[in-house]
DNA sequence: TGATGACGTGAACGCGTGTGCACTACAGTT
DNA sequence: AACTGTAGTGCACACGCGTTCACGTCATCA
């Protein structure tokens, strides 16, 4: 069952939080290597990984100790799941469980049926730099992006190949898929009837990327 | 105490508190060259030695984000901070801002851009006939739903024409969208590359309806 | 006038640090 | 007896990131 955590897990979570409130920022995954006498970086990244998909922490990969804690949702769990049998707890706890295997004939939300635990507000890390657009226009359905999602967006003005972003062009905010080469820089649709927008060095500045899109959400009804 | 500020030296050590408080880890020296385009690593040196010669910050040398805020120094800034208002308020409640019109020049996360607040825990409602599922494949591609997203599910029996459903097919769950004539019952992905599955009166039974889509959520890296 | 400190540029160097791949050991299930 | 999940080891690779050296500007000031 996801949610909860395990000892050697809660332990290192521990460690992590203590970390930064030592230092001011995160263990690298080597100082947790050290602290918790395991030789490998690849035993670390096991229990990271966990941490992540469980909603506790939030990676920023490839950047040195980029772990952000993502605490409301610390704080939510700890307290409040020992008690509680499985499923109470996790509905309880504002959780919604992710199924696994569905078994016919048991109850579909029986308790062997859950694979792990979906906390909506941990979802994204909560941070500052987020915020919201309402996604108008189907260009970008082929990346699965429709008319009214929401995409959620960590504000950043630098984008990575291939990345999806919101960049403000001509005081128009537009959702595409960044493309930069060595000469020149594309928005790209992920829809056949439109076509990429493609600026050169000289009109670099007619463009402003805004965030790299981090989430979509969409509701039917 | 510690000498007083220049302007510059002010906003580097501003930007410093503000990326921790936001990533939960202090930026690197590229990153603080790239927030203030200043082109060359020796540039944030030089303000870093500084700040730290006048006791606002500790370094922690050769480890990476070894920046370490000097208590007095966030107070010092703590209070020279201009009161954001509203803004501070919708984040400190866990909020993420939905940003309408973007008006360039202006900051972005300015208030008069905040169209509606995003709650995610509220994004659906809270109850216990919610389940989630990780999509597996590309069969409802078109509806904008892809290989790993996650489907946010309302247990229901029943569905009407033209619902998204996860239906139990033979003991498999899958998701598709229902379709319903007079003598049979379809379920239909969204690709091209996908047939329907098709059932008579006689072979409803192989099919059980789960529950009806309600939200898909997908989160990018 | 030319010395000095504030504020940089640019390029190299080398350790710090996350990542991927391949493999091991063991316990519990089927 | 064959799988699967847990909890690692070990190592090479490549980029992240701090450090150092060697040079440029300006304004200020004596």
């Amino acid at each position: 069952m996801g949610g909860s955590l395990t000892d050697r897990e809660k332990k290192i979570l521990e460690f992590i939080r203590l970390s930064v409130k030592q230092h001011g920022y995160p263990p690298t995954i080597r100082e947790l290597c050290a602290a918790f006498d395991i030789s490998s970086t690849n035993g670390i990244r096991y229990y990271l990984q966990r941490l992540e998909t469980k909603g506790f922490i939030h990676r920023n990969p490839r950047i040195s100790r980029g772990i952000e804690l993502v605490s409301s949702a610390v704080e939510h769990v700890l307290d409040s799941l020992p008690e509680l049998g499985g499923l109470e707890a996790i509905f309880a706890t504002g959780g919604i469980p992710i199924l696994g295997r569905v078994a016919a004939g048991a109850p579909l939300l029986a308790e062997e049926n859950v694979e792990d635990v979906l906390y909506l507000e941990g979802f994204v890390a909560q941070h500052r730099d987020l915020f919201a657009l309402r996604v108008k226009g189907d260009s970008m359905q082929d990346a699965g992006i429709l008319d009214g999602d929401i995409v959620i967006v960590r504000q950043q003005s630098e984008a990575q190949n291939g990345e999806i972003v919101v960049a403000l062009l001509d005081d128009e905010a537009t959702v595409k898929r960044y493309r930069r080469t060595a000469d020149r820089v594309a928005l790209v649709p992920e829809n056949p009837s439109y076509t990429p927008i493609i600026l050169g060095p000289d009109s670099y500045s007619r463009m402003q990327i805004l965030g790299r899109v981090s989430a979509v959400l969409r509701r039917y009804d």
